[in-house]
DNA sequence: ACCGATAGGAAACAATGTAACACTATCCGC
DNA sequence: GCGGATAGTGTTACATTGTTTCCTATCGGT
C-alpha cells in the first residue's frame, strides 16, 4: 500500500465549503503580506467570487456577479488586475483549455507549482493534486527530443467520484 | 540505454521543410477521404498556411495571410470552420495555452492522442512528442483523487535544443 | 427529380483580454 | 511632516478570439 493517505479528495459536493473560503482568503492575505503587497477591498472580492465555489468562473462572469451585488458596475480590466495579482499571489489558478479561473484551496508550496488540475465534465468541479511523477515522466520525454522544459500545463478532463457513481 | 532511437526530433531550423508540409497535405486528404468528408480547396488553403510553417498560428493570423495571397478576404467564421474540420480530421491540433493552431507533421496514431506538446519560448516552435508514462502518471495521479480522466492536455513551455544551445 | 448530408458566403454579434492616461493611496527615508 | 517612489484604481477606448443566424450551393444516392 503505497498510496499515502494524505492525498487531498476531490472536494465532495455537498461538503461545508465555509471553512474552504475562509481558509482561502486568510492565504490570501498571507501571501500579499508576505510580497509587501495588499489584499484590497477590490481584489479579496474578486478572491470571494471566485473561491465562492470550487468551479473554474469566467471575469466576465465574476463581473456580473459583483455587479449585480453592488450597484456600481466596474470595468473589465479592474476584474483583469485583480486576477492579475491573485494569480502572482498564487490563491487563484487559471484553467487555460477554458480561459477561466479558480481559487487554489490548497495551501501547497507555489514555488515549483507541479500540480495537474482535474475538471470534471459533468460538475464542473476542479482540483489540484501533486503529481511529482508525472512532472517527471513529462521532463523525461521533453529531453528525450531535445527540448529543455521550464513549465508544465496539465488539465485533466473526466469525471469526479461523484458524477462517475451517478453515471 | 532504454531510450529507443525512433523518438522524433525537435524539427530543425534550417530543415527542408517541403516534405514536412507535402506528407501532411497527403495524410489530411487520406484522413478526410477515410471520414468521407472532402479535403476542398479551403481547408487545404488553410491547412497550407498552418502547415507552412512549425509554430502556432492564430486564426487571424491565417486570415491576413490568406487575404493578402488572394485579393479576396474570407470571413472569420470560415476559417473557423476549415479549422475545426481539420482539428476533427486529426491533421491540425490546438495549442490551448496560446489559442494558436499548428500542423500535425507526423503520422501518430490520432486515437488516444497520448501526446504532449512542446513549446518553445525563444522560437515559438513547436511538436509533439509521445509521452504514455507521463499519461499514465496523470492517470494514476487522477486516480488516486478518485477521478476518472478521460483526456489529459498536457503543454510543456521551454527551450528546444537549438535556442538551449545558442542561450 | 428529389432528398439529406456536406460545405461555405455574409453580416452581425459575443466573449475574452489590453493599452493608455490620469489620478489617488500608502509607505519610507529624511 | 515632506517628497518621492511604488502600488493601486477609474475611465475610455480598443484588440483579439470565437459564434449565431440565415441562406445558398453542391454532391451522392434513390
Ligand atoms: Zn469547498
Ligand atoms: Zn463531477
Ligand atoms: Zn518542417
Ligand atoms: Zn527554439
Amino acid at each position: 500500500m503505497r498510496r499515502p493517505q494524505s492525498a487531498p479528495p476531490f472536494p465532495a459536493p455537498g461538503h461545508d465549503h465555509g471553512p474552504c473560503v475562509k481558509e482561502t482568503l486568510a492565504r490570501a492575505a498571507e501571501a500579499f503580506e508576505a510580497n509587501g503587497l495588499r489584499l484590497t477591498p477590490l481584489r479579496r472580492r474578486v478572491l470571494e467570487e471566485v473561491a465562492a465555489s470550487h468551479h473554474a468562473i469566467g471575469a466576465y462572469e465574476i463581473l456580473e456577479r459583483l455587479a449585480r451585488k453592488e450597484t456600481t458596475r466596474m470595468a473589465p480590466i479592474s476584474v483583469y488586475r485583480a486576477l492579475e495579482a491573485l494569480l502572482d499571489a498564487g490563491v487563484v489558478h487559471r484553467l487555460e483549455s477554458r480561459n477561466a479561473y479558480f481559487a487554489c484551496h490548497a495551501r501547497h508550496d507555489h514555488s515549483g507549482a507541479r500540480r495537474i488540475v482535474l475538471a470534471c465534465e459533468r460538475c464542473a468541479t476542479v482540483a489540484e493534486v501533486a503529481a511529482p511523477v508525472a512532472f517527471d515522466a513529462i521532463d523525461g520525454a521533453a529531453s528525450d527530443a531535445g527540448f529543455r522544459s521550464t513549465r508544465a500545463l496539465v488539465e485533466v478532463a473526466g469525471l469526479c467520484t461523484a458524477c462517475a457513481a451517478a453515471a
